[in-house]
DNA sequence: TGTACATCAGTGAACGCGCGTTCACTGATGTAC
DNA sequence: TGTACATCAGTGAACGCGCGTTCACTGATGTAC
């Protein structure tokens, strides 16, 4: 019988794991600020000092949270996409939109964590978290792209002028992707993103139930009207 | 010479007002989680214990600094639709949804407070906040409303049918306005909320700068594109 | 005008708390010979 | 197979800190007679 690791000692990147586990809990049931090493510690049955074998500081810790969750909703935009079974944009962006406030809703406080309010005291290492944050839109961007590229996707006339200044960005996308990015492309992806992720900051702040009752319905009626309006519905 | 108060002993009202000065103020430095009595007090050249002479717990100072923001940014929106001289209503809600930015670019730890993260162990009286923090939001209704009376605002066809769910609110809002209110027009309002509210914090956070670059400059050109498609413009 | 009293903002000491981090240590486990 | 040693996760005590809140008090000010 194989056996690679001993049953009863968890292992150090289990502990890890372990460690990192608890203080989602305690983030989740306590806030963002919340999140206190000696609490994870008295969780896990393990005095404060034992946490310092695994993270240097209790930042270190923090940013390890904001990876895993960035990587958590990539991974969940990600597996609603490739669960489509049509080839239509149209169904992959809707897809993905879907999964993005199914995971926000689902980890409220992870979800604060890496677009919300920054922990007193804390200061992201931008070169970390910077590239993260786009990372789960730019799937989307593909597909905008690709719908813009077949002719299907259809630039709305109000937005037919975008400012100016969107062209900053245009160069690395235009690398990214191999081809031309037109600035309209890009103006749609930052407004359909904000359309999105306003409609789930007001939900989970409970400012959007009283105005319209059933947030999850509402939020699919919202990502209807987007496609529709981009001719690809 | 008339003099209704001593010019050195600040008086209670004043005194009230240094307190939560102080502790905006700190707020802006630390983020809302960063709020302390004794810091507040250190700041006036007080010792702690006298700032119960003027809120019984710190919950309630937090309460009144929620209060005072949510009335800061309807004063806000109100003076800049005042100051809008042509009658159009599309004039009046660019104005509105304008300030709106503004004053959240201006303030944004009031504004985190009041639509964003809660102070740990902070929990707001739901009496008092829910009402406030839809009132900003209900100015811009009426002039929803009274462009869609005038046959001015048309309803775009990606929102010709929003949820059923959405009606729960109908009948509170037909009691307040005092005419028959359209849901597509809540809808509406809800969608163009979301979208400059997710605008907003994307913004706050940094996340949509690297997108589009000038973030007040792609707002306004948000702000006219919805105008444009609701036939405002 | 002078005295006694009430009011009340602010003091200073103290409480018990939880926090992040350091330090020298223990003791179980794996490895080399 | 047995012994000596290295590794290293975890311990327990201690540090200095800031926190919210309580309490009995001081002392200036205003008021009543």
């Amino acid at each position: 019988m194989v056996r690679p690791k001993r049953a009863e000692a968890p292992g150090r990147d289990e502990m890890t794991e372990r460690i990192k586990s608890a203080a989602r809990e305690q983030m989740a049931t306590r806030g963002t600020a919340g999140l206190s090493l000696r609490a994870v510690a008295r969780e896990l049955d393990i005095t404060a000092p034992a946490i310092y074998n695994y993270f240097a500081r209790l930042d270190d810790l923090i940013t390890a949270l904001i990876v895993d969750a960035f990587s958590a909703l990539a991974d969940a935009m990600r597996a609603a996409e490739a669960d489509v079974p049509t080839p239509q944009p149209a169904d992959r962006i809707e897809a993905m939109a879907l999964a993005y406030r199914e995971w926000a809703v689902a980890h409220p406080v992870d979800f604060q964590l890496i677009y919300g309010n920054p922990i007193p005291g804390y200061v992201a290492p931008a070169e970390i978290t910077a590239p993260l944050a786009l990372s789960a839109f730019l799937g989307m961007f593909r597909w905008y792209m690709s719908a813009y590229s077949a002719g299907q996707l259809r630039v709305p006339a109000e937005y037919a002028q975008p400012p100016k200044q969107i062209e900053t960005i245009l160069a690395q996308l235009r690398q990214d992707s191999g081809e031309p990015v037109p600035a309209e492309i890009v103006a749609l992806l930052a407004s359909s993103w904000a359309r999105i992720h306003g409609l789930i900051m007001l939900e989970l702040f409970e400012h959007l139930q009283p105005l319209v009752g059933d947030p999850a319905e509402f939020y699919a009626y919202e990502v209807r009207a987007l496609l529709q309006r981009l001719g690809l519905r």
